[in-house]
Order: C-alpha cells, then sequence, then structure tokens
DNA sequence: ATGACGCCTATTAGGCGA
C-alpha cells in the first residue's frame, strides 16, 4: 500500500516507437521519479503492448494503439479508472486516450502534424484541436483536477521556434493552428510552460535531420494544459532535453511537472 | 539536393513523421 506523497511528478514524451525506446523510458522513469506517464507516438498494437514489462517496473497501464503509426499510452503508480479512448477528429487514428488517476483527470494527445496546408491532414489537424476543445471544455469548472498533455505539434509563439522568422506561417506556426490551440487556452486551461515563463520556451523537439540537436534548432512543441483546479496545484515544470542527446533516442525531449496533492481552498463550483 | 534521420512494414525499397 502507497502512502499518498505531498506532490505528485507528472511526465510526458513522445517516445516514437515505445517497443524499441522501452529501455531508455525506464530509464527515465526511474531516474526522474515520474508517477505518472503520458507517452505518444508508441506505435504498437495493443496485443503487442509491453504492459507486463512495465507493470514489473512499477506502473499500471492504459493504452491504445495501432500498427505502424500513433498510438496513446498512460501510466501511472497508482490503478487507472474511467479508461476512455477518444476519437476526436473521427478518423480512427489511436491519438487520444483518457483515464483517471490518483485523483487527478489526465488527458493524452497526440495532436496530427498536419503534413502540409493543403492535404486532408492539415484538416484533420484543424479538426482534431476543434474536437479537443469542446471534449475538454466541461473539464475547465471541474473540482477535479484535469492535465491535457501530449504532442500537441504547434509552437504557440515565435519565441517557441529556434528561428522564429523562418517558421513563421509553416506547419506548426500557421495562424490557423495557433488559433485553435489559443482559443482553447482561452477558455481557461493554463500551459505549464508559463509557471518558468522564459522570452523563449525551452525546445522540446529536433529534427533528426540537419544536425538540428548539434545546432540547437528546436521548437517548443510538446505540453501540459491544466485546469483552473491543477494549475492551483503546479509546483514545478521542466523539460528534461538531454535525453534528446542519448543514443537510439526519441526526436523529442520529455516534459515534466510536479503537483501539489494538498487540497485548495475550493471555489463556489 | 525530389536529400538528410529513424522507425515502420516487409525484404531491401517505400511510407511517414515533423
Amino acid at each position: 500500500m502507497l502512502i499518498s506523497p505531498p506532490v505528485v511528478r507528472i511526465g510526458c514524451w513522445n517516445v516514437n516507437a515505445l517497443r524499441v525506446r522501452l529501455p531508455l523510458v525506464e530509464c527515465w522513469l526511474k531516474t526522474e521519479h515520474i508517477d505518472i506517464a503520458l507517452l505518444q507516438e508508441t506505435k504498437v498494437m495493443d496485443k503487442d503492448f509491453p504492459e507486463n514489462a512495465l507493470k514489473n517496473t512499477g506502473y499500471y497501464s492504459a493504452f491504445w494503439g495501432q500498427k505502424s503509426y500513433n498510438g496513446v499510452a498512460i501510466l501511472s503508480r497508482w490503478p487507472l479508472s474511467d479508461v476512455v479512448h477518444l476519437d476526436l477528429n473521427d478518423t480512427g487514428a489511436a491519438r487520444c486516450i483518457q483515464a483517471t488517476t490518483q485523483g487527478f483527470r489526465v488527458c493524452c494527445v497526440y495532436i496530427p502534424q498536419g503534413q502540409e496546408f493543403d492535404r486532408p491532414a492539415f484538416r484533420e489537424k484543424l479538426s482534431f484541436l476543434n474536437g479537443l476543445f469542446h471534449h475538454i471544455a466541461p473539464y475547465v469548472q471541474d473540482y477535479t483536477p484535469t492535465i491535457i498533455g501530449g504532442d500537441f505539434n504547434i509552437a504557440l509563439n515565435d519565441e517557441d521556434v529556434w528561428d522564429g522568422d523562418l517558421w513563421r506561417n509553416r506547419v506548426m506556426c500557421s495562424i490557423p493552428e495557433r488559433k485553435r490551440l489559443r482559443k482553447i487556452l482561452w477558455n481557461g486551461w493554463t500551459m505549464a510552460q508559463w509557471r518558468i515563463k522564459h522570452q523563449k520556451n525551452p525546445a522540446t523537439w529536433w529534427a533528426y535531420q540537419h544536425g538540428a540537436w548539434r545546432k540547437q534548432h528546436g521548437l517548443c512543441i510538446d505540453s501540459f494544459l491544466l485546469s483552473p483546479r491543477a494549475s492551483d496545484l503546479l509546483s514545478r515544470f521542466w523539460v528534461s532535453q538531454h535525453w534528446r542527446g542519448e543514443q537510439h533516442t526519441s526526436d523529442h525531449a520529455p516534459i515534466g511537472m510536479e503537483l501539489y496533492t494538498r487540497n485548495t481552498t475550493s471555489p463556489t463550483f
């Protein structure tokens, strides 16, 4: 029986294929003392998900995968309940899974990258963002602290990109997608990055090509969005960029945050 | 440079991601 700690540590990582990354992911979970993890791009079907290996490492898991692409999972030291698979843009892609654990509602999202403006994939990206807005809107005023974490594939501002001028109006930085993410934020969600409020937010993704990591050509596209109640509990936020420098690593770095588990004064919900 | 890197699927070449 685990004793409730005063804080809970939540991690989030686009792992780019869980099976090849499992040793690195387990190393990350252990060294960063992660209690709850949100994983994207697991690229593994449910029948092949390494549930037993993770159980032996100390985590329950909820997962929704498919062959070759996409795939999301939530790991927790505590049992997961109310697990739902959400097809937010009616494409059938395994891109959103939600569960409740240790009193937190956790929603793990892998937003489509969008490819090019004239492709269906870009319309599906905007449609996913519209669907996400509506799905999470009721949670803003809910007393259960809610966390939306994942790979948003959107750099919200030019300051979130290594070269804002070069990236302006390209996919991941364009006005339509930024508007949709900002609309979600304006509805009451807090980006965990705001807790550390740098001039430039720390990057979370560097392309495998072009020596992007070596040149520090990165973008901030991974985040946690916190409901007001969760935002009230936010203690720390960090980007663990060094994992991007490992051999055989993902093109994303993991992010993490610490939330207090104490009660806060209840407003009149 | 219709490239590059790395993973996937399926068999050594093509699709996709970002």
